[in-house]
DNA sequence: ATTTAGCACTCAATTCTTGTGAGTGCTAAC
DNA sequence: GTTAGCACTCACAAGAATTGAGTGCTAAAT
């Protein structure tokens, strides 16, 4: 997959002004344009050998023969990789986004929707957010209510905020009292201990509560696991606007299931460590890199945010192939690494106890 | 509104004939496929005729001259009022459905997700469920924890299980132990209280606390009013698939952008409430019955779930106006039904003390 | 050895035409 | 009131003609 021919500078710049030239307008591009428009000091015909040249290689392709050229996927990668300028966001735009999120810094549940937002309205496309989720869980309270009968419903907090609920039916019927005292107990023991501390002290437990505590165990280390199903998103239907979707029925709905079927997204953003193309810490997934099908209509920029080996979100952009990278990558990075902070501090009396040495 | 004009056993029987042959398949329905198809015991003329007469009234139109006819809304809500069967669930369906609920019983986080894509698939339409929402919350617990300098993440457990989350900021720093003995006063003092209890006794409290207290106040004042903006959908792929959205950019977009524009959907669903053409409690809006815009080109059939004037959500289906209504409407109110038991049975300590009544 | 002007050639997209047939409205008979 | 018969309408499909943007190639210019 890596390139081993480097282009001629002006193939890269010619590539370069198809690509831009490309987003800017879904058209293929010609030859007389790019000369005209960017006053290239040599002709149109100069330009037509090196696209062809630039065909042969396989980073430009023809929808038909008398029509411009159309940057290939590997096309694309070309230029993210090597090509493109990252594109800053405009002072103005950083400091009305930082202070969107500084706005909504107390109310915990309006980061992701925000972010999400802010990632859809700023660079156009359509947005994903993941809720954070620990590497390390920690016990931090236990709830339990009695409900109806046997039935209870569990809560159980861990540190940072991280809130879990479930439903579960005790053996023998008990008072809500009885209930809290049990609760009380547990976290009286277990308060501040990550699971397999829990699970040695298992055995040490009367059986309700060892039953109970089993539960726990069990939760937490789900918590761990998996990668968040709290997905938020946002912008689908500007993506669907751009041109390339309001024909296409075939393209527009495999977007749409994309978004939708919670499964893919979730391997896909899981993704986040492989080696695409990437620049810094986002990464650019340019139609579905072979491996995703599909995808093949369009590209994912995304990146990790949070506290790494801690807890950690992630969070990105998914547009139509000829996004403008640049833009987007970013506003991105601008929003992972503002969420990052707040999340970092939101965490912080957690990553002490993981990372002793971080502590102030 | 309300339809004077009553129309003869025949002119009701075309229309409800004529809607089944529209609702499956979109084209225009002619008379000679109606009496052919349905073995009617007169002629397509007649047919012509009172199709002419229908059309008159308002409930037929024509896309053009040459072409059958198409019901109008004013057709689906005459339909739907008076000519309707409801096409209640094949037995097989509602077991299968019923057994999915049983088997996510314990894991309450997968109740709304199993409801949406339940009725996503079953109705073959797009679905939306917002979680359920207490007009009347009820103090919990609540935990205080140092995230870092003086900021201080605020988990409060409302009664019920649902579980609202804070940032805030001390006056003055404070260690984690005295967080912690702040909030276990307040658990004391404030435990199974209402809102208004709370407020009455926040002169009682030192300045610190009653602060917290204020912050405690004005999240389940929150809590209590607006509907959650914790929305689930599915389906929405499925629904674009439907030959009407294929085609229409416009009519697409307009239905994304109801699904994905939270504001829009929640006055919606808040119309719940309004006299809408409705089948026992499910109700049934039909191409945005005039007044919202954007759902001209869909109907949505939704039912409120929960304990009602104690803790309830809204679910539904949006289709297109051509949807089966028999059928999203006996599915809506199946799913309605088992959620609402299982939220009932979740809520019950709460239900109890606002309804002392109905204790068992 | 590049670069470039010139020109023939290609081919999608647009417009126009024509034909077809499904389906109606009307009238006159039943 | 119902229906057969028939003229009429009009979307839609298929084909034909036109257009023009854009290339590839060749031969001259640098």
């Amino acid at each position: 997959m890596t390139e081993a021919n480097e282009l001629t500078p002006r193939q890269g710049l010619l590539l370069k002004l198809i690509v831009r030239e490309h987003v800017e307008s879904p058209l293929p591009v010609a030859s007389r344009t790019l000369v005209e428009k960017y006053n290239l000091d040599f002709s149109p015909a100069t330009v037509r050998n090196e696209m062809a040249a630039l065909e042969t290689l396989g980073y430009l392709s023809q929808p038909h023969t008398s029509a411009g050229r159309v940057p290939t996927e590997a096309g694309f990668r070309y230029f993210v990789a090597r090509l493109m300028e990252e594109q800053a966001l405009p002072m103005a735009e950083q400091r009305r986004i930082a202070h969107q999120f500084h706005q909504a810094r107390d109310h915990i549940g309006a980061w992701l929707p925000l972010a999400s937002s802010v990632l859809a309205q700023t660079s156009g496309a359509a947005s994903v957010v993941t809720a954070p989720r620990t590497m390390q869980s920690v016990y931090q309270h236990l709830e339990l209510i009695l409900t109806h009968g046997r039935a209870v419903l569990l809560i159980l907090v861990l540190q940072g905020g991280m809130v879990e609920q479930q439903m579960l039916a005790l053996a023998e019927p008990m008072t809500q009292t009885s209930l809290r005292e049990t609760a009380d107990r547990l976290n009286q023991i277990f308060a501040g201990l990550k699971v397999a501390d829990i699970e040695s002290r298992l055995g040490e437990l009367p059986s309700l509560e060892a039953d109970i505590a089993r539960l726990i165990v069990s939760i937490m280390h789900n918590a761990e696991g998996m990668p968040s199903d709290e997905i938020y998103q946002h912008g689908l239907s500007e993506l669907l606007q751009e041109p390339e979707f309001v024909e296409g029925e075939v393209a527009s709905t495999a977007v749409v299931r994309v978004l939708e079927e919670r499964s893919l997204l979730q391997a896909v953003l899981s993704e986040t460590l492989t080696p695409a193309v990437g620049v810094g810490s986002v990464r650019v997934l340019i139609g579905g890199e072979g491996r995703w099908d599909e995808l093949r209509t369009c590209s994912i920029v995304l990146a990790r945010y949070g506290v790494m080996d801690y807890a950690t979100g992630a969070l990105g952009v998914v547009g139509p192939i000829r996004m403008p990278y640049g833009r987007a990558i970013s506003v991105v990075r601008f929003v992972a690494n503002i969420l990052g902070e707040m999340v970092y501090e939101m965490y912080q009396p957690g990553i002490r106890e993981v990372f002793p040495e971080s502590g102030e």
